[in-house]
DNA sequence: TATGAATGAGTCTTCATTCAT
DNA sequence: AATGAATGAAGACTCATTCAT
C-alpha cells in the first residue's frame, strides 16, 4: 500500500506553494521569482513542486487562477442585488481598493500579467477580466430591468465602470494616496458614472 | 567643427540603441530582451552599448524617459488650448488611442513599467503619470478659468479622466476591440466625463 | 505450498522487471533509460524495483547477466556436435545473425557494455565473452580430436572466429546490409575461417 | 577594433576542448562526461566552450570526427602502397593494434558511438567507418590490378578484413591480453585472411 | 572610441533513491 | 511485501558584463 496522503494534505501543499509563488511572483515577477525560493517558502523539497506544477509557467498561471478565483468573489459579493446600483457601484470601488491594499500581491501580479509582454499569461489575466465584465455587465442589467438606470450600450458601460473603477485606484496607489483618500472617491466617482450614463444612455 | 559632428554621431547611436531597446522590452518584457540582440539591430558592437549605458537597467530607464517625452508631447498636442473642453479631451481620448495603436511597442512597455513589479521602473513610470496629469490639470484650470467647468477637485478629476481614457483603451485593446469601435467612443466617453463632472463639482 | 506460489511469483516478478530493463537500456543506454518507467511497464511500483534490485547500476548488471544466458544458450546450440566442423561453425555465424536481428534489444544492450565505458559494465560484458570463447574453443577441440582441423593454437583461433562472426555480422548491422545478405555469406565466411585455420595450422 | 584573436589561437584552443572532451567522454561517456569540467581541463570558462561548440552533443560529434581523421590517417599511412599486400594487412592490424593502445581514448569513444544506442553518434561513427572501409577497398584493388589477389567481392572482403582486424584487437584487449601478444598475431591473422580471400575467391 | 571574445553566476528541471504507510 | 510521494544533488546552458586590443 502506497503512502497514503488524504486530499486534503495535498489541497492544502498545493495551495501552499500558490500562495508562496504569489508572494515570490508579485515581489519579483516572473522571470525573477525563483522556484527552488518557492519551494523552499512553501516548505517542501525542490523537486516536490514539480509534483503539482508541470513547469514554473503552468505555476503562474495556476497562481493566477488561483487569485482570480478570490478576486472574482470579492467582486460578486461587493454586487450582490441589495441596495441601489448606487450603492453597489461604490462597494465595487471600495472592493477593488480593499483589494489593491489587501491583497496587493495577486493585484500586482494579475496587472503585470495583464499589461505585461507575455501572451500566455495576458490571455489567461484577460479571461478573469472578462469575467469582471460579464458581473457588471449582469449588474447593470438587473438595475435597468428596475428601471434605475437606462443604457444603451450593457457591455460598453461595463468596460467602461470597470476601467473607470480599477485605473482609478491603480494610478492612486501608485501615486502614493493613502487608502481614505481613496476610500472618499468612491461616492464620487459612481456619482458621476452614474450620471454620465443616465444622460449618455439618452443620447 | 569636428567636436560638433561628434556630438551628433553620439547622439544618433544613443537613438538608435533607445529605439531598438523599446522595441525589444516591448516584445519580450525587461527579463527576456537581450543586450546583445539590441546592439546588434542598433547597428553596433556589444560592448558599445555600454558606453552609452551604465547597464540593462540604466538602458531601460533611459529608453523609457525617451518615450516618456514623446508620449507627453502628443499628450500636450492634444490638449492644445484651441477648441472647447469637450473638444479638447476627445483629441486627449484620440492621441491615447492612437499611441496605443502606433507606438504599440513604448505604449506596453510603459504599462509595463507602471503596473509591473519593478519599484525603480514603476516609480520613474510614476513621473511620466505625474506629468500627464499635471497637463490634464492645466487644461481643467484652463477651462475652469474660462468658465466651461467648475470643478471642486481639479487633481481628483485629472486622476479620473486620465484613468478612465488610459483604462478604457487598454482594456478595450485587450479585449481585442477595433480602434474604430474605441476611436466611436471619444464623444460618448468625454461627454460622460463631462457631465459627471459637472454634476458632481456642484454636488 | 504457499511458500513455493511466493517463489514463483517473485521470480516471475523479477524476469519482468529485467524484460523491461533490457527493452529500455537497449533503447536508451544506461544514463538516459529511466528506472520509474522500467517500473511501470513491468506493472509494479517505483519502489517495488529496489525490493528486487539495489539500486540501477545493479539492475543493469543483473539484466546483462540474464541476456548472457540466453544467448550462451543459443551459440551451444548452434555448435551442438552434429554435424561437421564447417556446418557447425554456418550454424554459429547464423545464430549470431539470428539474435542481431531477434533478439537486437539485447545484443545491443551486450556490446554498449563491452564496448562502451563503463568499466563494471564491461567485466560483466567480457565473462559473457569469456564464456563465448570456450564454447568455441570446446568446439575446435571435439574437431580437431575428429581429425577434421589442425590447430596451433585454440585460444587465439577461437577468438579469430568469434571475431570475425560478431564484427562482421555487428558491421553489416550498422551498414545496413539486409539479414539475407548476411546469411548468404554464412557458407563463405565459415569456409574461409577453416581454410585460413588449416594453412596458419601447418605453418 | 575587436580583440584580435588570430586563426591560431581560436584553431589552439578548439583543439584543446577537443582533446579533453575526447577525454572526458572516453573516461565516462557522453551521459556523464561533465560540460564544465571539460572546460575547466580546457583552461577556459564555462561558457566559452559555448562558443565553439553549439552544446554537448555537437561538441560530442566534433570531437568523433576530429578522432575519426586521426585515425584515418593512420590507416592510410598504414596501407601505403608499398610492400606487398600481406604487409600492407599486417601494417594496418598493427596500426589498430597502436590505435588501441596509444589512442586508447579516441579508440573507445569511437566504439562506444558505434555501438552505443544513440542514432546521431552511430551515423558519424558509421562514417567513419566507411572510409575505413574504402580505404581497405582501394587497397583490395591496387593489390588485384597487381595480380597479387583473386577477389570476387570487394566491399564484402574489405568488411570481413576490417571487422576481424577490429574486433580481434578489440576482443583482445578486453581479455586483457598485452600488446606483444596481440602483435605477434599480425602474421597469422593476415596470412590467413589473405588465404580465406584467395581460395574464396575461386570458390 | 569601438569591439566581441571570454567569463561565470545563476536556475530550471530530471530522476535515482528513500521511507512512511 | 508493495507503493509512490517526497527529496535534493547535479548539470547544461544563457547572458550581462568586462577588458585586451
Amino acid at each position: 500500500m502506497p503512502k497514503v496522503v488524504d486530499e486534503q494534505t495535498r489541497e492544502a501543499t498545493r495551495r501552499r506553494i500558490l500562495r508562496q509563488a504569489a508572494s515570490e511572483f508579485a515581489r519579483l515577477g516572473f522571470d525573477q521569482a525563483n522556484i527552488n525560493i518557492i519551494a523552499e517558502q512553501a516548505g517542501i523539497g525542490k523537486g516536490t513542486i514539480y509534483l503539482y506544477f508541470e513547469n514554473k509557467r503552468e505555476l503562474f498561471l495556476a497562481m493566477l487562477r488561483y487569485i482570480a478565483q478570490d478576486h472574482l468573489l470579492a467582486i460578486r459579493a461587493a454586487l450582490a442585488i441589495d441596495g441601489t446600483i448606487q450603492q453597489r457601484l461604490e462597494r465595487l470601488f471600495l472592493a477593488f481598493a480593499r483589494l489593491a491594499r489587501d491583497e496587493s500581491d495577486s493585484f500586482n501580479v494579475y496587472m503585470s500579467a495583464l499589461y505585461g509582454v507575455n501572451r500566455a499569461f495576458q490571455a489567461e489575466a484577460t479571461k478573469l477580466l472578462r469575467d469582471y465584465l460579464a458581473t457588471i455587465a449582469l449588474t447593470l442589467e438587473q438595475s435597468q430591468a428596475r428601471g434605475e438606470i437606462r443604457c444603451s450600450d450593457i457591455e460598453a458601460t461595463a468596460l467602461m465602470i470597470h476601467s473607470l473603477t480599477e485605473s482609478y485606484i491603480l494610478s492612486a496607489n501608485v501615486l502614493g494616496q493613502s487608502e481614505q483618500a481613496v476610500a472618499r472617491q468612491a461616492h464620487l466617482v459612481t456619482d458621476m458614472v452614474l450620471r454620465g450614463i443616465a444622460v449618455s444612455a439618452t443620447s
